[in-house]
RNA sequence: UGUCCUAUGGUGUAAUGGUAACACUGCAGAUUUUGAUUCUGCCUUUCUAGGUUCGAAUCCUAGUAGGACAA
């Protein structure tokens, strides 16, 4: 008996061959567009772009000879991604709402829906492979990388549980994003030569602080110059100490001189060089850290900067995911892997120490970067055992 | 209301008689299913008024502004 699958069309290339894949292998697919955003007075370009996504998608259907349906997420959406954002970045850390968006939406809200229609699988056009283990007990899902080093999309979905896991199908995993262009075509799917989308899932391109401003008030602030060589970026490197290494730079006033005005620190994010709007230096200029309790933009200038770096990072226990529960680490104990703190950015060398309080991330070298809010997920070569939301 | 110094694009500087450049900022595009980063391209300049000179950002005079010294 055929088994049933729900796919995800987004309107792009990605899904559209997802689903081509999927009925060439003999699934019983049906084509579905999630409406997560209908607001369109935040994004950058004038057209209305879920529509003319939820026509490709449509159109793909069509093409395919597969049902389609339409599903309207945007409350969901809304209450689950971008109250999320919003939360976030008042409290001053940078969110992750595609990693959200998988989580909450993709293979929540979305999955019941499928499950609903009585499907067996959710498949998605991302970049990245499941892997099945059998031992003893069940069988043990792994989320793997996707073949194309240029495309990997596991880092999106490094919040999956097992059970997301287990009823998720990725058909273009083992695919590189040039083979998939050439099967579109081969197939004369419409979406073959659509560029591919970016910035937020589903919403579009937006210009961040506009975005914002819906919610959060420009409030001007000052911005602070730290020298390079002040003493507070001493902890950053030192190996003698988890918590020390592990915590943000504690950064104050005092510490610097001020160099100019902005308009509102929750706007900014660490390693940040752009919108700042202070010209003149012979380096230029970028975030640190921001406080915005006091409304204050710290900022060092040249991108060697002491206080863009650090080599640890702490993760409280309730951010704490493990894709692989069975490896997950005893208290005390302590495991190399590989990790990134962002998407796209090659694997480093890292140890994981578990404490009582959670999980430290030492890297072997410093990285640039490390921002409270956004997601760190370790790898044990090309699978993705955990991650966790960076405190 | 005494003397001296300085005055270049949004910012910091370079060019000392030959027709303005570099960095930073900003803007646009490329890359990127977060925020960023990165890459490419582009805009904008000689304080004002006279004068010397074939020719002045560069020399001279005055004005204006800022700074230093000057009780």
């Amino acid at each position: 008996m055929k088994k049933r699958v729900v796919v995800g069309l987004s309107g792009g290339v990605d899904s559209s061959v997802a689903a081509y894949l999927l009925k060439e292998q003999g699934y019983e697919v049906i084509g579905m567009f999630m409406k997560n955003w209908h607001d369109d007075t935040v994004t950058i370009s004038n057209e209305c772009p879920w529509l003319d996504d939820s026509n490709d998608a449509m159109i793909v259907a069509q093409q395919l000879g597969i049902p389609f349906q339409t599903i309207d997420l945007s409350v969901e959406y809304k209450d689950r991604i971008v109250d999320y954002m919003f939360a976030e970045y008042k409290s001053g850390r940078t969110p992750n709402p595609d990693v959200l968006c998988n989580r909450e939406i993709k293979f929540d809200v979305f999955l019941d829906a499928a499950l609903k229609l009585g499907a067996d699988f959710v498949a998605t056009g991302h970049y990245c492979r499941k892997g099945v283990l059998q031992n003893g007990g069940g069988p043990i899902f792994q989320l793997l990388a996707g073949k194309d080093p240029n495309k990997d999309q596991s880092y999106f979905l490094c919040q999956l549980s097992q059970s997301q896991l287990s009823k998720a199908l990725f058909p273009i995993g083992e695919l590189l994003k040039p083979e998939v262009r050439a099967i579109a075509k081969k197939a004369g799917l419409d979406t073959a030569e659509k560029k591919d989308s970016q910035g937020l899932c589903f919403i579009g391109k937006v210009h961040l602080p506009d975005f914002l401003q819906q919610r959060l008030e420009p409030k001007k602030g000052k911005v602070i110059e730290i020298p390079l060589d002040s003493a507070v970026f001493s902890n950053g490197f030192t190996d003698r100490d988890l918590v020390d290494i592990s915590a943000p730079y504690h950064l104050t006033p005092e510490l610097g001189d001020i160099v100019g005005e902005h308009t509102g620190a929750h706007y900014y994010t660490i390693g940040q060089r752009r919108g700042l709007n202070i010209g003149g230096h012979e380096k230029p200029l970028f975030v640190i850290g921001t406080d915005t309790e006091k409304n204050i933009i710290y900022t060092g200038s040249g991108d060697d900067h002491p206080g863009l770096y650090r080599k640890g990072l702490f993760i409280p226990n309730e951010d704490e995911h493990w894709v692989r529960p069975d490896l997950r680490i005893a208290i005390g104990g302590s495991k190399n892997y590989l990790a990134r703190i962002r998407y796209r950015q090659p694997l480093e060398k890292c140890t994981l120490y578990k404490k009582e309080e959670g999980l430290y991330i030492i890297f072997d070298r410093p990285q640039r970067g490390i921002t409270p809010g956004q997601f760190a997920a370790w790898y044990d070569d090309e699978e993705l055992i955990g991650s966790g939301v960076i405190s």
